[in-house]
Formats: C-alpha cells, sequence, structure tokens
DNA sequence: GGCCAGGCACAGC
DNA sequence: GCTGTGCATGGC
C-alpha cells in the first residue's frame, strides 16, 4: 500500500521525469567536494549565483580542500562574491574543508557523523544533509523551505514542524535509498520553483487533484 | 524598485 | 523557547 508521500513524489517523478542531481562540473578534487561547496554557498542563494562563484574558485584554481584552506581570505572572499554573503561564506568554506581534512578525504564520504558536521559553525541541519546525501551518499532526507511549503498545502505536515520531525517522516515514508532519496528531493525543488512559488500558479500543478490548497486557490483566487 | 533565492547564527525578549 | 535581524549579490 503507498502512502501518501510515496504518491505524491511518483507523481513528481511521473511528471517531471529524472532530474539526476546534484550538477557537478568535474573541476574540484575530490568531486564531491564540490557539493560540499555548492551547500554552502547555495545558502538562501539562487543556483544561477552559485554557479558564478563555482566558477570564480575553478579560476583562481582554487579547487581541493587544502586550497582553500590556505587560500588568502581576501582572494577567496572575491572569488565567491557572486554568490552573496561572502564574508561569512568564506569562513564557512575553510571550516567546512578544514572538517574534512581532519576527518581524512578518503574517510570523510563514509565517516564523517551527522553531529560533527552539525558542530560546525555555518553547517545547519539543510547543509549537513545535503552534504551526507549528495556529497557523501548516505541516506539523509533533505528537508528545506520548498519541501515545507509544498506538503504543508497539501496538508501533510504542519507548517512549522520541527525540521527533524519532517525528515523522520519522509525518511520512514520512503525505501531507504539513497537514489531514491536524490531524485525526489529534486523534483520537489524543481516542481516548487515552477509552480509553488508565493503566487502558486495552481492550476498547472501536476498534484492539484490532491492538492487542498491548489484546489482553494482555483476556486477562490488570491 | 521590491522581492526573492536550494540558511544560519546570534541578540533580545 | 520563540522572533527578528544581519548577512549581500544578481535576476526578474
Amino acid at each position: 500500500m503507498e502512502n501518501e508521500i510515496q504518491q505524491i513524489c511518483g507523481r513528481l517523478l511521473k511528471h517531471y521525469g529524472k532530474q539526476g542531481w546534484w550538477p557537478v562540473r568535474r573541476s574540484f578534487e575530490p568531486e564531491w567536494f564540490e557539493v560540499c561547496i555548492g551547500a554552502v554557498l547555495t545558502q538562501n542563494t539562487s543556483w544561477q549565483n552559485v554557479e558564478k562563484a563555482l566558477d570564480g574558485l575553478v579560476r583562481e584554481n582554487i579547487i581541493t580542500p587544502s586550497d582553500i584552506v590556505k587560500a588568502d581570505s581576501e582572494k577567496l572572499k572575491k572569488a565567491i562574491k557572486p554568490s552573496g554573503f561572502y564574508n561569512q561564506k568564506a569562513e564557512r568554506l575553510k571550516i567546512l574543508s578544514g572538517l574534512i581534512l581532519d576527518s581524512g578525504i578518503d574517510s570523510f564520504q563514509q565517516k564523517i557523523a551527522r553531529e560533527r558536521l552539525l558542530s560546525a559553525k555555518g553547517i545547519g541541519k539543510e547543509t549537513a544533509d545535503s552534504i551526507l546525501l549528495y556529497a557523501c551518499d548516505r541516506p539523509f532526507f533533505v528537508i528545506d523551505a520548498y519541501t515545507r511549503r509544498i506538503f504543508s498545502r497539501i496538508g501533510i505536515v504542519e507548517e512549522k514542524s520541527e525540521y527533524e520531525d519532517i525528515r523522520t517522516l519522509f525518511e520512514n515514508s520512503l525505501e531507504k535509498n539513497v537514489d531514491l532519496y536524490k531524485e525526489y528531493h529534486a523534483l520537489i525543488v524543481g516542481h516548487a520553483k515552477q509552480v509553488c512559488r508565493k503566487e502558486p500558479l495552481c492550476e498547472k500543478c501536476c498534484l492539484l487533484e490532491i492538492c487542498n490548497y491548489g484546489k482553494k486557490q482555483i476556486s477562490n483566487p488570491p
């Protein structure tokens, strides 16, 4: 028997197809390090601007954890400037890179503990879970503002639920599978960007039949 | 020109 | 514990 979360994610997959996240340009070493950097740079920032910042790092030949740790702070800030919040993001990148080096580049993916990531300044729950899922290939479902918005509108979660409560709900509802988690999170973000903004275009929404919020908006426009 | 973007830390109640 | 605010750029 399919639960509601499986049903919704299945619908998104059918409607949009596979997303293939996380996009990487293979310019960083190791390759998964780019995901770690991207996870920090994308904090409250559009992916478009993150790409410019990644380009900046490659241009300056800052492509490994030790490159970041050793990099001159001003040079680092300048490289990532287009992603905004560059003062704090430069510091966060240095802290995260130091953590990766401390835990050992070769063992980071397998062994880094979620708690250890969370204890690093600048790494919150969403950033930690993005790193764990997309860089480390470990089964942690990423909960972001989009997930909250979509699923609270449908009525599956409370809008102000605890992050961990929502994550547990998703992880308990879905088959424990890294590729599945990656696809579904990507689909949720992609869907939200297209049709589930603050001014929702609900008539285009592939979840309309099962979304009470959408039905309400259609019959009762804002 | 205002609002938003794949958050987080910290101060002040 | 909860709420507000700073962080900053670029696109629409």
